[in-house]
DNA sequence: GTCTATAGCCTGATAGAC
DNA sequence: GTCTATCAGGCTATAGAC
């Protein structure tokens, strides 16, 4: 109270930075939603300034190019859906119903965010290298997955071969072989609707019979 | 001899005829490469036109539309895919025999063929949408399969649940998402080596176990 | 942080001469 | 069927004033 100039805490990030810091977020909103409408390709520095309300140049103090923009998409996309995906893990009991969660709560996600999804999963931007630490959740998805299937041969739920890399692989071969057709075939059905999403426990049906418990 | 300008018996197709479907065949093996090397969005007339050697003008005494020339390679691509097909089925035995050469036959060609496998598969342009009769040989396949799975049951090969729609479904899946997946992350990789396509098997191995034979 | 102005490209498509 | 010329627009990015 004494020397301080008002009467609040200083707060920690003061209100330009925070304001720069939600521009930035409101930036990658207008992106997602721009790949959304016109194609993971059809992102365009004009199309965001012209809906941001600013002038092209302006988006220059936020971001040094437009494949800063597909990193900083991409990077918000792995990371929110790595943490809808532990926070589904962490909900259900070990092994594989945390398994079987995880990744229908991450598939819930991925079907709601497809321009991402794509982004991630089938890299139609050939221009586009994600940097490292924004592949960095992408590891730890892959880690949640590996100890979940650990849990579940520990368990009994599955036989000794679930925890392999091929188990792996193939599980990751059934989870984006269900996204990718889901949304090229029934891109405006919601989850659990359409040809493709109620096939979801179907698939953990064949994984559980190709890897069965040995008791 | 009498009144015939030549000797030669009259070709069926003249030959500036046979010129034109050549120059055609050309441009849509020079939009293949550009769509392999760039993206499948990286195709512009402009460097078709390049590589062919014209000057872009040129181009639409063959084509009406860029959105045309997408369409060409979309329709030649499903034609090829579906006779690299059929041929494999009609080599192997009937049922699953038929299927999985078919299938791996298709894979094969899909993998040596990733531009025109996103476009068939993955829709990457938003403003193309194949005509219908370009879609044509995509039922087709359909029905081979579908035939097969009905011969696979009729045999004793699988079981009865595997004649059914969601059977089709989900060996979309599993195809769709392993050529996904290898394309994706071992995009140099032949069949069978790297990380997805040896587990071709293994799919089929699950396929059985969700549908076994009743005996 | 915003703007204007501009450089230096690219694109699809058409008109009309030859 | 080829070309030149052109339209009408798009784009990323930078320089520099305010």
């Amino acid at each position: 109270m004494s020397s301080a100039p008002n009467h609040d805490a200083p707060p920690r990030i003061d209100r330009r930075a925070q304001r720069r810091l939600d521009t930035i977020e409101e930036i990658i909103d207008i992106a997602e939603a721009l790949m959304t409408e016109e194609g993971v390709n059809g992102l365009t520095l004009s199309e965001v300034a012209r809906r941001l309300g600013v002038k092209p140049p302006s988006l220059y103090k936020y971001f040094d190019s437009l494949l800063d923009i597909y990193d900083a998409v991409f990077r918000r996309g792995q990371q929110a859906n790595l943490e809808i995906m532990r926070a589904a893990m962490a909900a259900a009991a070990p092994g594989l119903p945390a398994l079987t969660a995880g990744l229908e709560a991450s598939c819930r996600w991925s079907l709601a965010h497809p321009a991402i999804t794509q982004l991630m999963f089938w890299r139609p931007v050939p221009s586009f290298e994600p940097r490292p630490e924004s592949m960095a959740p992408s590891s730890e998805m892959v880690n949640l997955q590996r100890q979940a299937l650990t849990d579940a041969v520990s368990l009994g739920q599955l036989g000794p071969g679930a925890d392999t890399d091929e188990a792996l692989f193939f599980l990751s071969i059934l989870i984006s072989g269900l996204l990718g057709q889901a949304m090229a075939n029934d891109p405006d059905e919601p989850w659990g609707r359409g040809r493709f999403t109620p096939l979801f426990p179907l698939l953990f049906n064949a994984f559980t019979k190709l890897y069965p418990p040995s008791a």
